[in-house]
DNA sequence: CCCCCCCC
């Protein structure tokens, strides 16, 4: 063990770029460093003791919380070896665990000579790794082991024709904020218009670019100088040359692209096309299946692939800042069987054309939580109509055979037959909590309710005979009852229910009344056969309630504030009463229930 | 240094 270890150390110098393997150590000293690096360390493994690794910024936290302090034994997951300027190598570590606290490290685990200041004297600068190495290959899914292989690190390229032509070709997954010289080789894939910003710290313009090469992918922008410099040389699809840029740590809540970092264009930047680009992948998109976006949080930004089942028309919308936008809702489906709304906006929600069910691939969509799961594109989404992938060819494929055969689950629920809008699923509770009906409109909510006791009394009124009135009519006591709404008297009328029930979940009960087919739906019988019965047999007819009682539904209800005598309260007619779709509803807690557990 | 991304 002891053998390996020291073996790693002095191996970490000798990689050059980056190092995905583990390296385990103790910590003989921590100083806090300066600049974005604020911490060094020095590092034994038994043999060796090397005083040159830094934490990157990500890992100083660790130190500050004294989990990275003298003694510790830390395991070295990714690293990156810089040379500077001196000669000397300095390992910035990128990923690193404390396998064990100082405080519970008995014994020497590491170097057993005490470290005396002064003595470590920095290593010989890069000598060659010895052939020993080679069992040292990554072994887990690192960045590094993403796409067809091509190792960098042994034979870095020269950038021929740069004007930064000493600095290597490195891979994109590479770059860190510790190595200011270098060269990577990568496609555009998608390029950004030029927007300007005003805001309390300034104002400028600027554009961003999503860049790929086989180790990965990252976001560059150019600010306005570097849009005056490199905007136009910019076509998306195309290969270049990329030396010399900011790097900084990428904020996730806006971007899919899989790297920790994004590079800012400065003054030192240069891009210069290449030609010869035939090995440089296109876009790099890791596919969600739509299935699976239930259970990915809201705002997640995704790449989706999927058929464009269905293509609603071009609509303009006018936005809360009164900006009038054109918008596009389609059904993407996928192998999952199951379908998605996508909204598009703008010149792409008016160029869109779903002729023909064609595959959709778009990177970088936004998840919404409208209608329970939809997406939007976003303006840094990339759209790809047909693209030349494996995905789409699947797809195609296997929706040609079947899946155009099948409706597809909605991930997007919509309200009534229409598509209307979201189920509004709310507890009791919630109902008074937020004072639901109290506006100028009606609102409305669905919830799942338990029967908890109905009016047996006045459940039932006579109303018109005639096909559709259900006025109430007056028994005129001589075998005639007259409806007034009709002006007429008949001979007959049919019974009609109004039903006050009780109903309740975990949060609360509240009083509602269901009219004729949701009445029907509760009792389980047909309102005339109810009547019937509560004219001769009344035992019978407790019998429907007895049964009645207890039973559970999914209610759709419309609440407002009634007033009656200066005396307001809140009145809540169920518009539709279903039996609960167990499965369904399951599927909902569980979504909540991983809702929750984000927040 | 941006991070706007809309509507039901």
């Amino acid at each position: 063990c002891t053998y390996i270890m020291t073996y790693i150390i002095v191996s970490l110098q000798c990689k050059g770029n980056l190092c995905v393997n583990s390296v385990i150590g103790n910590i003989r000293k921590i100083d806090g460093g300066s600049g974005p690096v604020r911490f060094r360390l020095m590092m034994s493994d038994g043999l060796h003791t090397m005083s040159s690794f830094m934490l990157s910024t990500q890992l100083n936290y660790l130190a500050e919380q004294n989990e990275v302090a003298p003694n510790c034994v830390c395991l070295v997951k990714r690293s990156v070896t810089n040379v500077l300027k001196d000669g000397r190598p300095v390992v910035i570590i990128l990923d690193m665990e404390v396998v064990k606290p100082a405080d519970q490290v008995g014994g020497k685990i590491g170097d057993p000579t005490p470290y005396v200041e002064g003595q470590s004297k920095a290593p010989q600068p890069a000598a060659p790794a010895p052939s020993a190495a080679r069992p040292l290959q990554p072994q887990n899914g690192g960045p590094m082991n993403r796409g067809p292989s091509r190792d960098f690190g042994k034979k870095p390229m020269s950038a021929p024709n740069t004007p930064s032509g000493t600095s290597k070709v490195v891979p994109i997954a590479s770059l860190n904020p510790y190595q200011s010289k270098w060269t990577v080789r990568a496609r555009v894939t998608n390029k950004s218009a030029i927007r300007t910003w005003s805001n309390s710290r300034g104002d400028g313009k600027l554009f961003s670019m999503e860049i790929v090469d086989e180790s990965g992918e990252i976001r560059v922008t150019g600010f306005n100088q570097e849009v005056d410099k490199f905007y136009s040389l910019i076509e998306q699809g195309k290969v270049y040359y990329i030396s010399k840029g900011s790097l900084k740590i990428a904020n996730k809540q806006f971007t899919s692209l899989k790297n920790d970092y994004e590079m800012t264009l400065n003054g030192d930047s240069s891009i210069i096309p290449c030609d010869d680009s035939q090995d440089v992948p296109m876009v790099q998109c890791d596919f969600v299946f739509i299935a699976d976006l239930e259970a990915r949080d809201k705002d997640a930004i995704v790449d989706v692939i999927g058929v464009c089942k269905s293509v609603e028309d071009v609509t303009r919308i006018t936005t809360k800042n009164s900006r009038e936008v054109s918008k596009r809702n389609i059904q993407l489906m996928d192998m999952s069987g199951k379908t998605i709304q996508v909204t598009m906006w703008g010149k792409e929600a008016e160029t869109f054309d779903g002729t023909g069910q064609p595959i959709l691939a778009i990177k970088g969509a936004r998840l919404s939580d409208f209608g329970g799961r939809s997406l939007s594109t976003l303006y840094s989404s990339t759209l790809m109509i047909n693209p030349d992938m494996p995905e789409a060819y699947k797809l195609r494929g296997w929706y040609d055979k079947e899946g155009h055969a099948l409706d597809g689950q909605s991930m997007t629920e919509m309200r009534g037959g229409g598509g209307s809008g979201p189920t509004n699923w709310k507890t009791l509770a919630d109902v008074k909590n937020e004072h639901l009906g109290h506006g100028d409109k009606a609102d409305y909510f669905t919830c799942v309710g338990t029967i908890v006791y109905m009016r047996k009394e006045n459940c039932l009124y006579q109303a018109c005979s005639s096909k559709d009135c259900n006025k109430k009519v007056v028994d005129q006591q001589n075998g005639m009852y007259r409806c007034e709404k009709c002006d007429k008297e008949f001979p007959d009328f049919k019974y009609r229910l109004m039903l006050s029930a009780n109903i309740a979940d975990f949060s609360d009960n509240q009083w509602v009344t269901c009219f004729q087919d949701s009445a029907e739906t509760l009792l389980g019988q047909k309102a005339d056969y109810i009547g019937q019965l509560k004219d001769s047999n009344e035992a019978a007819f407790d019998e429907i309630f007895q049964h009645a009682n207890f039973n559970t539904f999914v209610f759709r209800n419309r609440v407002k504030l009634e007033t009656y005598n200066d005396e307001s309260r809140i009145k809540v007619t169920v518009v539709e009463a279903k039996p609960v779709d167990h499965k369904e509803y399951s599927k909902r807690l569980i979504m909540n229930i991983r809702k929750t557990a984000a927040q």
